[in-house]
DNA sequence: TCTGGGGTCCTAGGACCC
DNA sequence: TCTGGGGTCCTAGGACCC
């Protein structure tokens, strides 16, 4: 058996933990840039206001019912994850799902104390951190995330769910709804309903063949095994699991013409993949670049383009990933346009110490290696902004930064910053 | 006026090899 | 007229997740 831990709306739910005065208030959390709506408290949900939503759409229904709106606040979140995810670990190994969510194998609890184990790991999270979170047991992983969407969705079983028995299982599959499925997105869903399958039960009714044929061949085939409880997915317990790309795009808070305001964007954006790049010590062999003006403008003539770099080398030396990428970027920059993203991603990502050298290649790779060392050890130690302004970086990266993120109602930084911690008046 | 960012996996089809 | 069989690698695109 295996648990799914799923926390309640997280982004709102930490910014309720330091501020007591929310709970029992709608409250919602913006994007980057504040164009977005991505948390939502059960009250903001209960106004009718959509995940993704548009921030100006949704404001008429903010201002009449005084939401509560926050920007952003990743480095809250991410620290608050990661003391979720330690909690955890008393539990059982732990697999980091996301942000706020992850599995914990149960194997070693005897099955008649995994009821108790459940309502455990949630009061020891809320004790621990007061954070509301949701538990889902079942023997596979698609099932313990119908486990725990059906404890999140029924509040009389306390946001705990067990199917640990063939008989519970089959009832859930005849109350779950395809499109509540982990896999089963828009697309799937429409043509599950097409086919008149509607409940999960409808679903593994179908035969292997036919699931292969409607549902994405081998993904559709073991989603189903997992739904009759035979595990097709492992868990794994990698500490820090390496990522195959890392990407860093963002959208800017005001237009852009420019090549040269747009070389700064691309530059600083590699300065950051490539930090996130040596943390997991990594170097990539590929560097893929794209610009494109505002999807949504009706009247803007539209361009989006985008190409990739090949290194001759793996690397990731933050100025030799800048000089590629700005190769990159000079090839597909149209002068006449109004720029509102643009992004870098890094890919093809080897082990630091698999990169080949060749022939023709015969550098001294430690010099460079020296160098992102004592840059990152100065940025982590003295940077005082989240990623715009590094203590130390590439003149290439611009300093002044005009198109940079708007967040204008960000939390304080309690858990990570002295200078922003909680402070109590009495 | 104002619309996020970061990932994964799989398949089909083309190009190429012997 | 009749035109094999088996394989790899790469890319684009589609689906999904949070």
């Amino acid at each position: 058996m295996l648990a799914l831990i799923d926390c309640n709306n997280f982004f709102v739910s930490c910014e309720r933990v330091f501020q007591p005065g929310l709970k029992n208030t709608p409250v919602v959390v913006l994007s980057n840039n504040d164009g977005c709506i991505i948390s939502r408290s059960q009250e903001a949900k209960d106004l009718g206001i959509k995940m993704g939503e548009p921030l100006f759409k949704a404001r008429p229904i903010i201002e009449q019912a005084g939401v509560r709106v926050f920007s952003s606040n990743f480095m809250l979140y991410g620290d608050m994850s990661q003391r979720v995810m330690q909690t955890l670990k008393k539990f059982g190994a732990v697999e980091v799902y996301s942000i706020d969510e992850a599995f914990v194998d149960l194997s070693h609890v005897p099955a008649a104390n995994l009821e108790k184990c459940a309502a455990t790991i949630r009061e020891i999270i809320y004790q621990y951190l007061g954070l509301p979170v949701c538990v889902g047991i079942a023997p596979t992983k698609t099932l313990a995330k119908a486990a725990n969407h059906l404890a999140k969705k029924n509040p009389a079983y306390n946001g705990t769910m067990l199917l640990d028995t063939p008989a519970k299982q089959a009832a859930a599959r005849r109350h779950l709804a395809v499109e509540n499925i982990w896999g089963v997105g828009r697309r799937y869903a429409a043509k599950l309903h097409q086919h008149q399958v509607y409940t999960v039960a409808d679903l593994v009714d179908r035969s292997s063949g036919w699931v292969y044929k409607h549902l994405g061949g081998v993904v559709g085939v073991r989603l189903r095994q997992e739904l009759l409880g035979q595990p097709c997915q492992e868990l794994s317990f990698k500490e820090e699991h390496v990522r195959k790309n890392i990407a860093c795009t963002r959208s800017f808070s005001q237009y852009i013409t420019t090549l040269n305001d747009l070389q700064e964007a691309v530059a600083t954006y590699t300065s950051r993949a490539a930090e996130k790049l040596r943390r997991q010590r990594s170097a990539a062999k590929a560097i893929t670049v794209f610009i494109r003006t505002n999807k949504f403008s009706v009247q803007a003539p539209q361009y989006h383009r985008a190409t990739t770099v090949s290194l001759p080398l793996a690397s990731a030396d933050t100025g030799e990933l800048i000089r590629y990428a700005l190769q990159g970027l000079q090839q597909i920059y149209q002068p006449g346009y109004s720029y509102k993203k643009a992004g870098v991603i890094l890919s093809e990502i080897i082990p630091e110490h698999q990169v080949q050298t060749d022939l023709f290649h015969t550098t001294d790779r430690s010099k460079s290696q020296k160098l992102m060392q004592a840059l990152d050890k100065l940025n982590t130690k003295m940077s005082k902004n989240e990623w715009a302004i590094n203590a130390v970086g590439y003149a290439a990266a611009g300093i002044e930064k005009d198109w940079k993120m708007i967040v204008t109602r960000r939390s304080p930084r309690y858990t990570t910053h002295w200078q922003e911690i909680l402070e109590i008046n009495i």
